[in-house]
DNA sequence: GCATTAATCTACTAAATAAGTAGACTAATT
DNA sequence: AATTAGTCTACTTATTTAGTAGATTAATGC
């Protein structure tokens, strides 16, 4: 499942997409819009905007916006931001991969299993984009 | 990712699976043999046994085993029960389903979005079963 | 250059979940 | 009756999740 926090963060990210192209945005507007505590959601941009994903500009006139065209935001990504792994064991991980410790590593049928797994939900959120959010 | 219990739980029926149609097998010794605490692997031998997945008996020369087959137990059911849903969101859950208070119920992309990853997961772990796991 | 606006940063707190443990109890054998 | 081995209830501890508070910094307009 996903955490609070990815799923507050894809619902802002829908709303910049939506915007995208019309200047920042106020915080205080998507968390109004989009229901979301206010504070929370300071971190929630924060962290996507050191991950690069938006851009931010201080004082009046300031706020958020997508630092790249919807189209080239990938859903994927913006999880792993937020709530770490997409895959379903630290071993078959592509970006945060940990060796597991006690399964034999030349062989391990319950690696493979889950890296079928991994690949097929990464073929659905690799290839999704915010622009497959807006109507 | 996987909770430690589903991930140990994983291990102890690919255990065994492997001994299948040998009769019961001890708490200890799947615990010494995959290296799980054994306290808390029997908490999980009970939840899966609970779940109908696993069966067992008691005193002298009883122990744990597949209720079913190694090709009858289903991966999927088997996270299920031990870790809850598969799906990224509540409201796309098929066996935990809790609609979204926010989104607009008649359509929405996110939710179209996480129905076709969890459909790309599920078409992989819901055809998968123990016996895919034996050498 | 000062006031205002709005994001940034540091540092908490509370609640829930994960991970594991302890010990008494019950059922089946021998 | 003694032994074996799973069952049940109830904890504890650590980590993560979700959210809050308040001071700080940067940009803009006058």
């Amino acid at each position: 499942m996903l955490s609070k926090k990815a799923q507050y963060a894809i619902k802002a990210l829908e709303y910049l997409a939506a915007r995208y192209g019309q200047g920042p945005v106020l915080i205080s507007e998507i968390a109004e819009k989009k229901q979301i505590p206010i504070k929370f959601l300071e971190n929630i941009l924060l962290e996507l905007r050191n991950a690069d994903i938006l851009e931010s500009k201080k004082g009046k006139g300031g706020g958020y916006a997508l630092k790249d065209p919807p189209d080239q935001t990938i859903v994927a990504n913006v999880l792993r931001v937020i709530d770490g792994p997409i895959a379903m064991l630290p071993c078959v991980s592509l970006y945060f991969y940990q060796p597991c410790e006690t399964c034999d590593p030349t062989h391990c049928r319950i690696k493979d299993l889950f890296i079928e797994a991994r690949d097929a939900v990464l073929n659905v959120l690799e290839k999704k984009t915010l622009s497959d959010l807006l109507p």
